[in-house]
DNA sequence: ACTTTTCGTAGTAGAGATACTACGTTTCGT
DNA sequence: ACGAAACGTAGTATCTCTACTACGAAAAGT
C-alpha cells in the first residue's frame, strides 16, 4: 500500500567509492547491466531481493549495511 | 540472467511458526495481502527488498536470517 | 458433527525491476 | 586541449511482484 513511503535507501555509491571501482566492474561482477547499477544509486527503483543480497555479499557486509528502509546518516554523526 | 539460480530461499514460515502467528496476522502487521505471504513462503517468488526488510525487521532478525541466495541447513546439523 | 480458521490453487490486473540501445554531459588522464 | 572513461537521461520490451477475488482442502475448536 505504501503507508510511510516504500523507498529503499542504499549506500552502493558510497561503498563503490570506498573502494574505488566503477559502476561497470560492479555490474560486470554482479552480472547486471552496467545502467542497473545507475538506475539504483540514483534510487530510481531498488533491487530485487536476489540482486540486493548480491550487492551486499560483494561487498562482505550485511544487507543493512547497504540497504534501509530510513535514511542513512551521514559521515560525520 | 540467472546463471546459477536466481531463487532466494526464505524461512518465514519456520519464523512464523517458531513465534506461533498465522499468515493473516503477519501479513497485516507486513500490510500486505495475506496471499502474499503464501507465496512467498510456497518460495512461488521472492518478496521486494522493500518486503524483505520489513519482514526481517518484523521478526527482528537480520535479512540474512530470513532470507538466502543458498538453501538454509535443516534443524539438526 | 459442525463451524471457523488456516492453507493451497487459479486467474486477472497493475506496478516495479531489468535489459538494452542511443545520445548528452561531466570528469579524468596525459 | 583532447580523447577516454564515467555518469545521466530517455525510451521500449519483458518478466516479476503484489493485490485481489473466488473456491477447495486440511486442521483446529467447540
Amino acid at each position: 500500500m505504501g503507508e510511510t513511503s516504500d523507498v529503499v535507501h542504499n549506500r552502493i555509491a558510497m561503498l563503490r567509492a570506498e573502494r574505488g571501482i566503477s559502476r561497470r566492474e560492479l555490474a560486470e561482477a554482479l552480472g547486471v547491466h552496467y545502467q542497473t547499477v545507475g538506475y539504483l544509486e540514483r534510487g530510481e527503483y531498488s533491487p530485487s531481493l536476489y540482486l540486493a543480497l548480491r550487492i551486499a555479499e560483494y561487498f562482505d557486509v550485511a544487507v543493512e549495511v547497504v540497504f534501509s528502509t530510513r535514511p542513512f546518516k551521514r559521515l560525520g554523526e
